[in-house]
RNA sequence: GCCCGGAUGGUGGAAUUGGUAGACACGUUGGACUUAAAAUCCAAUGGCCAUUGCGGCCGUGUGGGUUCAAGUCCCACUCCGGGUACCA
């Protein structure tokens, strides 16, 4: 029986359906494992190699995990909601769902015959109405609930409307926005809008006008991590900065808990840093400049709010500066610099972000005449304005200390403001700071010029200005987060719609029976002719009691934040998910994915779950215990190179004439002036010009007068003359040479067209006359270019030529992201028809470890293919099942529990490819052991299960076992097997491998010093020299130190 | 600029705790089988030198160091990839 993986994998993949082996049980004795991928946009493309290639590796640790006996949780669903089905409807009008509805069936089928054991009664959607139903209700608790501090969790907001009713809100320890202290009678006496008003700062899930990225050619706003560069993600669209009316998600209470709990995870160290720089955490101090003077309007101003990580360098704030949207800055301006400011501050709003970003070194800004007293030693500071200070961060002010802060330095410098030296390098002269050239930032050394200051180091000072800011009421001690709240808003079409209505212009709630809102049909899925966004469209689009409903939907995150709960129990209609189930399930032990997702969706879904775990919803602080990153698949592109006619004609003529020695009196790139022509005999004054017959037709006029004004000669030759008749050319050119015609020389011979022309790779001076052209990789197969298919591939190409080598024609290779322009895209599919799922999924592990990016190649599949058919070959020959009940030699039993032990260790560590790698070594000493037999055979298929399901199903079923082999007990691994009486010891001679010696294993330390020193072999490395050392390490070397 | 990761044959990669560098594959070359092809099998395959045999020297991005012993540890640097970008 020969392997045919079309028949074995076809039938085992309905066997798995129809038996639903894989289905997950809510309720069993067994211990639970949680294995995740990070689920797909269905994209319209379907899957390209580099997709599955963490599904593999997820199904592989599932399946062994079922075999150690565990309850396996293996789901798999659809980030549903996307751009790309959207912008599909606005241009064809065709209905996202059914776009994404047809996407999901291909995924579907593709993700099938990879043979996955994923739990599909489990499946979720995000745009499916029973799924963000609960993404809807869960936006309706963000609503209801505010974070207190002094609980340090997120709680409801009842119970702060009570507080306020009873003593209103001075008490109380929020993260909110800045918020007027009142009583409790101001509350009570207060409208129902302006408590509801009030109650906005407070709430999780806000509407706030906000500082937002606008992408004007998308028509929506964006996230923070939605925007890359200055560019939108998606389609790489101009973004930018907009006050715009807005929900956010208040993440940033949550900061502080999302920056511990990074240590209670085993996450790849690289992710858990790019969380950590996201979060940003600094400390330092939250300190207030008072104004120099008094300002009209500003009597009772408290000073300017400024945030440091550098307290201890306060005595060296030689100026402060605001950011250009600041609110003092029109208030505090001087009416001398009045225009000037207005002026800047124009610039500043105008400026797009990307400006902003490029332009970073340049220093720009403006005085704005007023002045702040330093608070430790009362001196007189200006007060700027300029654009390196983000309004967004901190205070969107600061106190400038130039001496140590590279920023603060470049603008004093350009604007000539002091600098005074306040921290001094450990062991140096401090330095006029007029003399340096870039700042001192370092966070030690000791303080000078700082009054109490003087003389401890930094670290110490730091600590020393805070309490002195503390005790004096200057400023307390502060931590500052770089994170942002998230904007939730997106003026889409294709999204989960808010449970919101309006009533007098204040925001409520939907019931949450009402629930799920489903979102609405629309005439066409773009924004209304006065900018609403598409929801705007709808007909009806309003409550029962006719209150309007919100017409913004929620962005991509807001379905994928808790879809891995939602797994835990998904049919539920009462609730997110059960109590038990999650107390079950808990969290996720495996989670598999890429690692962009590491600014967006892995800090959402951890805020999400940690709301949700507040609410005592999720029984886990964190959803994720263990987490690897999939490297990317790149692709292989393969390129022919397409001659440049002319530039080919000239190469061929040149060579020809360097043959001919003519290399010293014909000069190639002739230039006289401007004119430039491709050779000149200054001899005999004459110009060789080579274009095509048409160019040269058109240009012979200007050649004629340019020849009768110089006095030179010239020959006209058509490329095609030279490329198809290169002798006849050269003999009219010797002719030329040697006649003494005067004008323009022309001979119009018979020209046929040129036909397109493709060099070979590794043909001498190819670069110079060819250009490399991206090539269908399926056209190329080890790098040979199947030039009939070539031909065929593109019209143009029809009647092609081919300059060969060996007979071949040799492309060349470049390693890039697979794309569809680049011809280099390969798709599972037809390899999975070719070698079989399994074959497929071994070659995806074997490719190299599953963090790495690696280059896609399809030449190794034949390898595992190979292997396959090897291993095949021990349970099969050409026409039966060859195993037999034989008792198993010593050495058959060596070779698989040696494979049991690397197999078992490779899979606890990940390391998938070395597996593969024991599984070959293991056939091919079995194959030399001519091994048939069922004492090893059988324990093996359960090992190869994982990897290569179905063919280990089949094997399972031939050697007469019902039931399947999914949930058979792992082997166990026997030390017994593989002890040895001996040991190979290489021997060295000052660390260089000369000779190997077996000895007992047992042999104490000085006996197999002696041993070696005696043998043979080790004469001649002793001969003469005196050994120093001998280092004798038990079952590991021997190392002789001889001189 | 700052932070993180990486660099090993022609190619993908292995070497898990400092202990035989190049496992396992691909590719290439030669051979067997075959009318032929496919499939399969065998042999060689880091570089250089010597090949009459033994063999020898060099070699994990570069330069230095620690050690009996370094791909692995330390210092300095080069190049490549990713993140971030005036975050006070």
């Amino acid at each position: 029986m020969a392997y045919n993986h079309q028949e074995i994998e076809k039938k085992w993949q309905k066997y798995w359906q129809e038996h639903k082996t894989f289905k997950a049980e809510n309720h069993s004795k067994k211990p639970k494992y949680y294995v995740l991928d990070m689920f797909p946009y269905p994209s319209g493309a379907g899957l390209h190699v580099g997709h599955p290639l963490g599904y593999i590796a997820s199904d592989i640790y599932a399946r062994y995990k079922r075999h150690q006996g565990f309850n396996v949780l293996h789901p798999m669903g659809y980030d549903a909601y996307g751009l790309p089905a959207e912008q599909y409807a606005i241009q064809t009008g065709t209905h996202p769902e059914v776009t994404t509805e047809k996407n999901i069936k291909r995924y579907r089928k593709q993700l099938d015959q990879i043979g996955f054991s994923f739990d599909w009664d489990r499946e979720v959607r995000t745009s499916d109405p029973s799924y963000y139903k609960w993404t809807q209700w869960t936006f309706i608790q963000l609503f209801h609930s505010w974070y207190n501090r002094r609980t340090d969790k997120a709680e409801p907001i009842a119970g702060l409307v009570k507080q306020f009713e009873t003593a209103g809100n001075s008490g109380v320890d929020a993260v909110c926005d800045e918020t007027p202290v009142f009583t409790a009678d101001e509350w009570n006496a207060m409208t129902e809008n302006q408590q509801q008003d009030i109650l906005m700062h407070y709430r999780l899930a806000y509407l706030s006008e906000t500082m937002v990225n606008w992408c004007p050619a998308l028509g929506t706003v964006l996230a923070n991590d939605e925007v890359k560069e200055g560019l939108s993600e998606r389609g790489g669209y101009p973004v930018e900065r907009k006050l715009m009316k807005q929900w956010s998600l208040r993440i940033t209470a949550y900061a502080q808990r999302l920056l511990d709990g990074l240590n209670t995870v085993d996450w790849p160290d690289s992710l858990k840093e790019m969380q950590r720089n996201w979060i940003g955490r600094s400390e330092g101090a939250l300190l207030r400049f008072q104004l120099a003077s008094p300002v009209k309007g500003l009597e009772n101003y408290k000073g300017i709010e400024v945030f440091t990580t550098r307290p201890d360098t306060l005595f060296g704030a030689t100026f402060m500066v605001l950011a250009p949207e600041h609110e003092l800055v029109e208030k505090i301006t001087s009416p001398e610099q009045k225009e000037q400011v207005e002026a800047y501050v124009q610039w500043a709003k105008n400026r797009s972000e990307r400006e902003r970003m490029t332009e970073v070194k340049k220093v720009t800004g403006e005085f704005t005449g007023a002045y702040a007293l330093n608070p430790l030693n009362g001196k007189k500071i200006p007060i700027w304005i300029a654009d390196y200070v983000l309004a967004g961060y901190g205070t969107g002010a600061i106190m400038a200390v130039p001496a140590h802060d590279s920023r603060d330095f470049s603008f004093a410098r350009h604007f000539e403001l002091p600098i005074i030296q306040v921290v001094n390098k450990a062991g140096e002269e401090p330095s006029d700071p007029e003399t340096w050239d870039e700042s001192y930032d370092a966070k030690e050394g000791v303080m000078i010029n700082s009054g109490f200051l003087n003389g401890m180091d930094v670290k110490k000072a730091i600590r020393a200005a805070i309490d002195k800011l503390e005790e004096t009421g200057i400023g307390t001690g502060k931590i500052n987060f770089r994170l942002r709240d998230a904007i939730f808003s997106r003026q889409r079409y294709w999204g989960e719609p808010f449970p919101v209505y309006y009533k007098n212009g204040m925001p409520y709630t939907l019931p949450e029976d009402e629930l799920p809102l489903k979102l609405p049909e629309v005439d066409k899925y773009l924004p209304t002719e006065t900018g609403e966004p598409p929801l705007a469209r709808a007909k009806n689009w309003k409550t029962k009691e006719g209150y309007p409903l919100e017409t913004n939907t929620m962005p991509g995150f807001a379905g994928s934040s808790a879809y891995y709960l939602r797994y835990m129990d998904p049919h539920n209609e009462r609730e997110y998910f059960s109590k038990e189930a999650n107390q079950y399930w808990r969290n996720v032990d495996l989670y598999i994915g890429g690692d962009e997702h590491a600014a967006g969706h892995l800090i959402y879904s951890r805020f999400w779950n940690k709301f949700l775990y507040d609410l005592g919803l999720a029984c886990e602080p964190e959803p994720f215990k263990k987490l690897i990153n999939q490297g990317k698949i790149q692709g292989r592109s393969s390129f022919v190179y397409r001659v440049n006619m002319e530039k080919y004609a000239e190469h061929l003529l040149w060579e020809r004439m360097k043959k001919m020695g003519r290399a010293n009196d014909i000069i190639r790139g002739y230039k006289d002036g401007r004119r430039k022509f491709d050779f000149y005999n200054a001899e005999r004054e004459l110009i060789i010009e080579i274009k095509s017959r048409d160019k040269l037709e058109k240009l012979e006029p200007y050649y004629e007068a340019y020849i009768r004004k110089t006095n030179r000669r010239l020959i006209m030759i058509p490329i095609a003359d030279i490329i198809e008749n290169m002798d006849v050319t050269i003999d009219e050119i010797t002719q030329a040479l040697e006649s003494t015609k005067k004008g323009v020389i022309f001979n119009r011979g018979k020209i046929r067209e040129l036909k397109p022309l493709f060099v070979s790779k590794n043909l001498v001076d190819r670069n110079l006359y060819s250009t490399p052209l991206h090539v269908d990789i399926n056209l190329v197969d080890n790098d040979e270019l199947d030039i009939e298919a070539f031909k065929q591939w593109r019209p143009e190409f029809a009647d092609a030529e081919f300059v060969l080598e060996d007979g071949k024609y040799i492309c060349g290779y470049e390693v890039e992201k697979m794309s569809k322009s680049k011809h280099n895209v390969q798709n599972p599919d037809d390899l999975i028809e070719k070698y079989g799922a399994d074959t497929l999924r071994l070659y995806e592990m074997f490719l190299g470890p599953i963090d790495q990016d690696k280059p896609w190649d399809t030449k190794g599949i034949e390898g595992v293919y190979r292997f396959l058919r090897k291993l095949w070959r021990l349970y099969f020959d050409e026409d039966k099942f060859i195993v037999n009940d034989k008792k198993a030699t010593e050495p058959e039993f060596k070779v698989l529990h040696k494979t049991i032990k690397k197999l078992r260790d490779d899979i606890e560590r990940f390391s998938f490819n070395t597996g593969v790698s024991a599984f070959m070594i293991c056939v091919n000493e079995l194959t030399d052991l001519k091994c048939h037999k069922r004492e090893i055979l059988e324990p093996l298929a359960v090992l190869l299960e994982p990897y290569a399901p179905h063919a280990a199903e089949e094997i399972w079923e031939s050697l007469g076992h019902k039931g399947g082999v999914s949930k058979v007990d792992y082997p166990e691994f026997d030390e017994k097997y593989l002890k040895e009486d001996t040991f190979s010891y290489p021997v060295s001679f000052n660390g260089k491998m000369r000779f190997k010696i077996d000895l007992p294993v047992d042999m104490p330390k000085n006996e197999v010093e002696k041993t070696v020193l005696a043998a043979e072999e080790a004469q001649r490395w002793i001969e003469g020299k005196t050994i120093r050392k001998v280092i004798v390490v038990p079952k590991r070397i021997v190392n002789v130190v001889v001189g």
